[in-house]
DNA sequence: CTGCATCCGATGCGATACTG
DNA sequence: CAGTATCGCATCGGATGCAG
């Protein structure tokens, strides 16, 4: 972990969340096994470099898993662990409210390659 | 909102949510609400500067109402707002898995409930 | 008590170019 | 296809000092 002590569960979530697109790419391989380039695909403003640095991030914290498959050039694929399944709720939760509140405040959220609907 | 095009309504909440210590300070508000002073005691960790600016933003994102009593000094509170309190599923995602990972990693999370702990 | 001002280093992120 | 390498700007956030 990142700090020493916490003085609330909260920060021990936010500091395996941190980053702007940590979130976001947890919810899409919540939806299944996901290959780089279709991450890509679906997160169409986040750079190559920092969504290759989270994938690290979240290989090194357990919560994410990559795999390179046979064929030239190799495929690699990423999937949730167990312990990445476990943010399941988080994720539906910060799905949820984010749908609400761009329906609130009339912003169009236009999912690539077809809707991300969790569960 | 920061950003012209979304692609994921989680880019959404978490453009709301953005900062280490945001989801923070919703979190304890979401129990109540809060002196300045109070806050401070409950998140040690967080600088009084970063503070007054999330709770500023937090003000102009609509989700927290600043109030200033009367006394001198002026006592000033802080409480959500129905848009704020609308993220309660969020928060207490964040929390359960907050409080099960430290669980799991054997760290431990020290809540201030009591006197002032001094930095 | 509740802050604001200032400084400043660390980190995040985006853009671009290049590679096995 | 799935990355690396490099650059530079922006933002975050911690420390300190001061003020009404």
């Amino acid at each position: 972990m990142r700090r020493r002590r916490y003085y609330c569960p909260v920060e021990v979530t936010v500091d395996v969340l941190a980053g702007r697109w940590t979130p976001v790419i947890l919810a899409h391989l919540k939806e299944g096994v996901h290959r780089y380039g279709e991450l890509r695909r679906r997160m169409p403003a986040v750079s190559e470099k920092v969504l290759t640095e989270r994938l690290r991030g979240l290989e090194r914290d357990g919560l994410v898993e990559r795999t390179v498959h046979d064929g030239v050039p190799a495929p690699v694929s990423y999937r949730l662990t167990e312990e990445g399944r476990s943010l399941a709720p988080v994720l539906a939760a910060l799905y949820d409210w984010g749908t609400a509140r761009a329906a609130r405040m009339g912003v169009p959220v236009e999912p690539v390659d077809g809707p991300v609907t969790p569960r």
